[in-house]
DNA sequence: GGTGAAAATTTCGAAGG
DNA sequence: CCTTCGAAATTTTCACC
C-alpha cells in the first residue's frame, strides 16, 4: 500500500539555541567549512551538517550569496524613494508592484502604513542614471507624489539579522 | 636578481565581461561549485577559480553569507526611521554614528542629503520591541526629530546589485 | 540527537601552450 | 589568459551509539 502522502511543506520545528548560533555564524560568513561551524557551536560536523540541511529545507536559510562592493562596480548612488499612490484598485496595485519589482535598480520595495504608501531603496551609478530610472518609474504607472532622498554616506549596511535569543516556552 | 617587490595592495583591474557575469551568478547563488560557475560563464574551473580569488582579493566580492527569512526567526516588523539631527559638531556625529551602528536592530544606516539627515532601516520582532528600540535610540543622543514609518508588506528585497554592462573604453 | 570514518565532490595549485 | 591533471581538503553518506 502506498504511503499517505501529506507533503511536509515545512517542519517548522522551533529553533533551539544551537540552531540560532548556526544562523548567526552563517549570516556573517558562509564560506566556513561545516567542521569549523561545528566547532564554533559545539558540534561535530555531521550533526552540524544535518542542522544546516534542515534549516535550508525549512526555508529558514533562504539562500547563500556573495556580497559585492557597490562602489567597486560603479554603483555610487543610493536613493530612498517615498511614493504616495493615492487611491487605487487591486488591479492597479498588481500592475505597480510587478512593474517596480522588475526594475533591477530597485533593491528593496515595501508597502507602508501611514502617509507614505511605498518606500524603495534604489541603487544606480550616478544622478544621470537616477534621472533615467525616475522617468521610467513615473511613466510606468500614475503616482500622486514621489519624493527622492539621496544618500551621502553609507554608515552601516548588513545582511545579518539579529537572531533573537530563545525564549522559555 | 631579486624581483622588485612593490606590494600589490589591490590590482583594481577593470572588470571585464566575464568578471561581471561571475559577479551576477555569485550574487544570486554562492553555493555553486567553481566548475558550475565556469560552465555558466564559459570558462573551465581553474581560470574561473582564479578570477573569483582576484575578485575577493580586490574587495569586489566582500563576503559570502547565508540569507535568513526574517519572519521565520520572529522578526516581523521592518521600520524606516528618518532622523533630523539639527546642527551638531563632528564629535557629536561620531558619537551618534558609533552608537547607532552598534545597535543590531539597525540593518542599514545612511547619512542623507536634504531635509532628512539620517535614514535607518530597522528590523525588530514587533511593536513592543520597536518601542524599546526607539527609546534606546532617542536616549542615546539628542535628536531634533525622529519619524518612524512601518512596513506592512515586503514586496521585493534582494542583495544582488545590477552589475552594469561593460562600457567601451 | 550524536559519533566516527568511508565515499563522492570540490578546491586549489603545478606544469605547460 | 587558458587547459589539463592530480593532491589535498571538504562535503555528504552510512553504519552504529
Amino acid at each position: 500500500m502506498a504511503e499517505l502522502s501529506i507533503p511536509q511543506v515545512e517542519s517548522n520545528r522551533r529553533l533551539d539555541a544551537i540552531d540560532r548560533k548556526i544562523l548567526t555564524v552563517l549570516q556573517n560568513d558562509a564560506s566556513l567549512s561545516v567542521a569549523e561551524i561545528g566547532d564554533r557551536v559545539g558540534l561535530s560536523s555531521t550533526p552540524c551538517w544535518k542542522r544546516i540541511q534542515r534549516l535550508e529545507a525549512d526555508g529558514v536559510i533562504t539562500k547563500r550569496v556573495a556580497l559585492v562592493d557597490q562602489n567597486k562596480i560603479g554603483l555610487g548612488l543610493t536613493v530612498f524613494v517615498s511614493i504616495e499612490s493615492g487611491d487605487h484598485s487591486d488591479a492597479w496595485l498588481k500592475t505597480f508592484a510587478d512593474a517596480v519589482s522588475a526594475m533591477p535598480e530597485v533593491i528593496e520595495f515595501y508597502r507602508m502604513a501611514g502617509d507614505v504608501d511605498y518606500m524603495l531603496r534604489v541603487v544606480v551609478a550616478d544622478m544621470r542614471s537616477y534621472d533615467i530610472f525616475y522617468k521610467k518609474l513615473i511613466s510606468a504607472v500614475p503616482l500622486k507624489n514621489v519624493t527622492s532622498r539621496f544618500a551621502m554616506e553609507k554608515i552601516k549596511s548588513v545582511t545579518a539579522l539579529p537572531v533573537p535569543a530563545l525564549e522559555a516556552a
